[in-house]
DNA sequence: GTCTATACACGGATAGAC
DNA sequence: GTCTATCCGTGTATAGAC
């Protein structure tokens, strides 16, 4: 009977992780995943359906991982401002791009029900995590009256996939920097005024 | 000895550039466009070297309309804040997403010095006429004085980049429409406060 | 200029041995 | 469970006829 420790099983969803990030969806084929994870054919047949069930427990993984380190970033116990900052500011592999909003630029994913499932639950998640602190603002009376939360967060949200997009574009993270900090300038113009 | 009218080679680019848009530049087949174009093998190596060839004379083609629909946008009349209003809320097909952002998702593309060029070539125009517009908004003391033209410009570029990969990755152009409402909002905020 | 025929490698999946 | 052998379709490019 086997152990149920599914070690080439973890060792082929850590290369198709891998390979998703550096190549996309298409791109990777089943012979590189087996490849760089040291395996035949036949474990990654035995283990899943195909390259798409295997693919999509990849993008589980990295979806999880990817909402794991957001919420440290806005679950600190400052301002929603400095929280909003935090994610906007993290330190990001740009070049690399989001592991998980590269994604839609890929057809056959998004044509995928299962793929585009994980993408579109991912940024729904991402979307509520930061709608919550921008709410927790507006109740602490730190915004404008005039702002919406759920305009904001997908603001939020874009400056840093389209941050992606541009330094991708350009070679050069420099775009996404200038982004990110052009949106937090911004961010502090939405403050609430002074009434004295 | 041939007339310049070019109508295959120019059947080839069309083709070309919506099966770009569609499917992006690796699963983009020559065979697929041939039989767009409806054109054979020939044509395509008699006009282009390849396929890498073809997709980037496809691509500066669309570069070029991107932007001057762009231009039609900025150029107007009104104050800067309203050009750029008038970009971030312009119409879009938001679900098909940029034609040339898109491409940043394809590691082939930016992998080959001449399309990724090009796509870099795009996006530094039209960052380079977004910082255009605000300067001008600067000139006039439209936007309050802590603004810097070239974050706020990448902070534009981005959202707009991003709402696709948000509207893309959520099958719903809704994230995007938000994305820019919410830019425009904070935009506003960053307007010079009235001293009287 | 454009066509068809051909070449060759790679994609993804299956079969069956161990 | 994992391996290798095999299959068939497709991707990209070349050859050579018309």
């Amino acid at each position: 009977m086997p152990r149920a420790d599914g070690t080439t099983r973890d060792h082929l969803i850590e290369s198709t992780r891998e390979l998703l990030w550096e190549r996309g969806y298409t791109a990777t084929s089943p012979r590189a995943i087996l490849d760089r994870a040291g395996a035949g054919q036949g474990s990654m047949y035995h283990h899943f359906t195909g390259k798409e069930d295997l693919a999509a427990a990849a993008m589980r993984d990295t979806a999880q991982q990817l909402l794991a380190r957001t919420e440290t970033d806005l679950a600190g116990d400052g301002s929603a401002l400095e929280r909003l900052k935090a994610y906007l500011l993290r330190q990001r592999e740009v070049l690399r791009g989001c592991p998980v909003g590269r994604m839609t630029g890929d057809a056959e994913v998004l044509g995928s029900a299962v793929l585009q499932h994980v993408v579109a639950a991912t940024f729904d998640e991402l979307r509520g995590r930061i709608v919550a602190v921008i709410c927790d603002g507006m109740d602490n009376d730190e915004f404008d009256g005039s702002v919406q939360p759920a305009e904001l967060a997908d603001t939020v949200l874009a400056v840093v996939q389209g941050g992606y997009v541009l330094a991708r574009a350009a070679g050069d993270p420099a775009p996404f920097d200038r982004a990110v900090r052009g949106a937090v300038a911004m961010l502090e113009h939405t403050r609430k005024k002074d009434v004295r």
